[in-house]
Order: C-alpha cells, then sequence, then structure tokens
DNA sequence: CCATCATCTGAATACTTGTACAAGTGTTGA
DNA sequence: TCAACACTTGTACAAGTATTCAGATGATGG
C-alpha cells in the first residue's frame, strides 16, 4: 500500500511522494488568491493581453497606435490601460499631446513570457476544442479503479 | 536612454533601443490572445486559483477535501474543476469512490510559481488600492516634453 | 437490490465586466 | 482665444460567469 497508507476516511489528499521542495509554502491565503486571481483576470482578456504584447513589443507605444494595433476604439484601449495602470502592471509618460505606455512589472513581462512559450507548445487556441465536454467522459477520465483496496 | 528622438507624427511607437531579442515574435494574433486569454482567465478567479493551488500544494487531492481547503461548496469545486479539466489544466483519477486531482500542464504550474513569486515580492493584496490615478499625471512622469520638436 | 457516499450536472439567479457612444480634459499651434 | 488633436472618463447595456439548489450518476458494502 504504497500511497494507500495514508489516506484516511475523511482524508483523501495523496502527498504524492516526493513533493516539490517548496511544498506548504504553495497554501494560499484568501487575500492571496484574490490578489492573484486580480492579476491573471487583469490578463483574461484578448483586448488587454494584445495590448500588454503589443507593449512589449513596441518597448513603449501610445494609445493611438495601440488602439490600430490591436485593431480597437482607442476608448476601448483606455479603459483597458487604467486597469492595467492602476494595477501597476503598466505605467505611462506624457510626451507632449501623446501618452507612452510600458510595462512597468518584472514579474508580469515573465508571466507573458512563459504563458507565450506555453501558448506555443500547446495545442490549444482559441476555441479549446474540448468545448463543454457535454459528456464530461473524455476517456482520460475512464481510469481503471487502481486502489479500490478497501476489501 | 535617448527616447525621444524616434518620434514620427503619425507614429508613436519608440523601439526603445534594445529591443528583447525575441521581439516581433510578441506580436499576438487575434486567436492567441484569445486562447492566452482563456488561459489566464480560468487562473483569474480565487477560487479556481485556491483549488490549483491546494492542488500543487497536495500533489493529488480529492474533491471533498478541496472543497473543504478552499472552503467552497463541493458542488462549487465541481464545477470550476470541470473547467480546469476541459482545458488540460487538471487532470482527474478515478479511486473507489473518490476522484484525486492533479496538475496536468507543466507550463500552469511554471505560471502558479511565476505569479505566486510576484505576488511574494509585489505590495498588492486583493484591492490594489493604487487608486485610479484620475489625474494620471503621476508627476515622475511629468516629463519636459521632449518631442515637441515640430517647428 | 438498496442505502449511502462522493461527485457530477443542469438550471436559475445574481453578479461582474467588456464595449461603445458621447462628453470632458489637457495640449499644441495659429 | 479658438480649433484640432490625443486621450480619458461616465454611462448604459449586452454578454459572460460564478454560485447555489436540487436532482442524477456511479461506486461501495451489506
Amino acid at each position: 500500500m504504497a500511497e494507500g497508507d495514508v489516506v484516511g476516511l475523511d482524508a483523501c489528499a495523496i502527498p504524492e511522494g516526493p513533493l516539490p521542495a517548496h511544498a506548504g509554502d504553495w497554501a494560499l491565503s484568501a487575500e492571496e488568491a484574490d490578489g492573484l486571481a486580480s492579476l491573471f483576470r487583469l490578463l483574461g482578456d484578448a483586448t488587454r493581453a494584445r495590448i500588454l504584447y503589443a507593449i512589449v513589443e513596441a518597448g513603449e507605444i501610445c494609445v493611438g497606435d495601440l488602439a490600430e494595433t490591436v485593431q480597437a476604439e482607442e476608448s476601448t484601449v483606455s479603459h483597458a490601460l487604467r486597469l492595467l495602470r492602476t494595477a501597476g502592471v503598466v505605467r505611462n509618460r506624457r510626451a507632449g499631446r501623446h501618452v507612452h505606455y510600458r510595462l512597468d512589472d518584472a514579474h508580469v513581462r515573465l508571466l507573458l513570457d512563459v504563458s507565450r512559450e506555453h501558448l506555443r507548445h500547446s495545442p490549444w487556441t482559441a476555441s479549446a476544442d474540448a468545448s463543454d465536454a457535454g459528456h464530461e467522459n473524455t476517456d482520460r477520465e475512464n481510469t481503471t479503479h487502481e486502489d479500490t483496496n478497501h476489501g
């Protein structure tokens, strides 16, 4: 009973032998989860995502160009930028009539990088063709009952 | 950095001297942006975030424990897990009456790791109190109008 | 087979949020 | 000062979504 050992009656969490070195540090408080979710939600919009990547690509870019690049109304872009700005993700700099935006968070840049990698190596695109899995039985879940050793 | 130099009349994107090596690769197509946003949106919910981190921490964990850990109804957790499952983020394994969930995407794990780091090093929590910069003029950005050289 | 446990699913609800239109602010040049 | 420009903001509405309740499914043990 390698793993079945730990499984109690009320607890079925299995510490999976070799845990990542920093296990235990992974636990998230409600606030942390909220903060993290806020960040992710911020990136969780196609327009904002495109804006961010356009900013990364350009280094620094003004609202008008941004709007043209991401094919959205300036108003939309401005609204999006405000969210990113107030979250500390981007930073603006006024130059004459223009306002230039640039990234203001190295972590976010890293996130964008990692996620882009993920995208390139993953079989998804926009429409996860696993659309709604109405039947939910995606055969990969059809496991043989390995540890049914209650007997 | 000499930046004001490059600004044109219709284009105000400034290539910021040394671009990241892979610049140009950063541009996101609409589909890519959508895919990326989908992923981020998936992580952009406090409940799901907590679920994911709980899964990472436990290595593998069943729905009931998950519900208790993240302090949510089992039904809520199940719904959340379905989204994560159909997106390929987590994977389940049936063991008797229990269903164990674990991460099923190294990229996502990395994202979670990076973002947790971000959280630890950032001054935010849930509510970004960097209020809304109504005037947007955060004085340090009050640069001398460098590129007002229209003549 | 039935009762029970663990989990899943569907539908209804309330809530959040992205977008567009229009008006406002601030800057520049004449 | 005025008009034009670049951008921001308020508001309203459509669309999306998280949560809950109730019922269904599948597994186990007697």
